[in-house]
DNA sequence: CCGCTGAATTTTGAATACAATTCCGGAAAG
DNA sequence: CTTTCCGGAATTGTATTCAAAATTCAGCGG
């Protein structure tokens, strides 16, 4: 058999994993957010206790951790099987989502460090250049990293981990990721009064921003997230 | 209460078939929330099976879980032990719970019916009483049901779901409970406020005062979460 | 007295074994 | 032809076993 235990410290090597169940949970994600498990497909162990080369007991206790994170939903006596998202749990979920850049927002005018600010100035800038050369990947890119910056600004990681763990939730392909010219221009001076006021450190303005600002692109920041793992 | 990941039922089948690892992760909730296993504690699987009458299988798969939640931390090769909080830790999470209250505030406004802010009216006044009266507990509780009846005004499972989980993190007996008499009157005349905002239908003002209100009292919130528990 | 060493014991991580439920296919009845 | 009911196979839930790491503690030397 493979019994191989292999996964000693590897010097150099990234970041030693201390548990199976650990790897297995992360493989498992992959396979979801490439779309290669789709929602509602179900688990089958002995396929995936195979693919992996495990036993069963890691597996399942990369299941439970899963399911508790909201990705698999448990069927008793029946398995798991991928979560899918209904459209009332995709609004419920955007708009907490919303809620919590709000949160960030607010928390990031506290201790938000002028260099920051310039380099969401120069996200935001190429942002606009990579929608006027219709390079959508790059416009997600920029977006998505301007957000990101708001988040790591607000230092805290009770925050950041709530918020990737629901927009890891979120799957791939579930919305289709143009948006109108309309929509386009109000996001870029969305994102320009964001700018002025992180300059101002006006919290309690940049919350109701922030939270308009998610609100007006929901699909939008649901496409990105959902494709943007791959990058 | 004790809620613990919500397998739904299966519609038509009367019967809900618990597994043991929920179970066994309900028991293990109450006895962090009890205050039986202290921050720091170390989780002895024996002592654990034993005491549970079960096998080791499903007592790991709780530990899993917990851990997921944030109750349990994994020590490698050394098991787990409940998860202390850190004040920065406290902080941060005070934070993020202003948040979804303010969050919770937003939405409410948009469904909440009369019927249910004239509700928050006599918990709200009740409350008031207590206070006059001295009651602690029945003041703590009166406030509680006004959140609760807020978030659960917002319509969103996800929202109150998070929250919940977040708020059961936080252990008892870490801050006491008392708060000055200034305090107790900003309370008091932001609970009004709110009220009225509700009636107005104000989600964005509502959720400015909702962040700042947690904020205002947040080590009086802290205590209450610890103990709500109980009753 | 102290700390160190190393073997015995305990405890954890993972694999395997066993038990119970569900799934699936076919035969029989309507 | 459809439905129902059985029986075996497959899958899941739980217990037990095996292996590796950590903890304990007696013996040793400084």
């Amino acid at each position: 058999m493979c019994r191989g235990t292999m996964n000693k410290i590897e010097p150099g090597i990234g970041i030693s994993r201390r548990y199976l169940h650990d790897e297995v949970a992360d493989r498992i994600r992959d396979l979801i957010r490439s779309g290669e498990m789709e929602p509602k497909a179900r688990i089958n162990e002995g396929e995936l206790t195979e693919r992996f080369g495990i036993s069963r007991t890691p597996l399942r206790e990369a299941i439970k951790i899963l399911a508790t994170e909201g990705l698999l939903e448990l069927l008793p006596n029946r398995g798991a099987r991928v979560a899918s998202i209904s459209d009332t749990e995709l609004e419920e979920m955007m708009e907490v989502i919303a809620g919590l850049e709000a949160t960030a927002g607010d928390l990031a005018c506290r201790t938000i460090t002028a260099a920051e600010v310039d380099a969401i100035v120069v996200d935001h800038e190429a942002m606009v250049v990579a929608w006027k050369a219709g390079d959508e990947a790059g416009y997600f890119s920029h977006n998505r990293r301007i957000h990101e910056a708001i988040m790591a600004a607000s230092r805290n990681t009770v925050l950041a981990n709530i918020y990737e763990s629901l927009s890891g939730r979120i799957q791939r392909s579930r919305y289709s990721a143009h948006q109108t010219t309309d929509q386009w221009s109000r996001a870029v001076a969305e994102h320009e009064r964001m700018i002025e006021l992180l300059r101002a450190r006006d919290g309690a303005a940049l919350a109701v921003l922030m939270r308009e600002h998610i609100r007006g692109k929901k699909s939008v920041i649901a496409a990105n997230y959902g494709t943007a793992e791959v990058a």
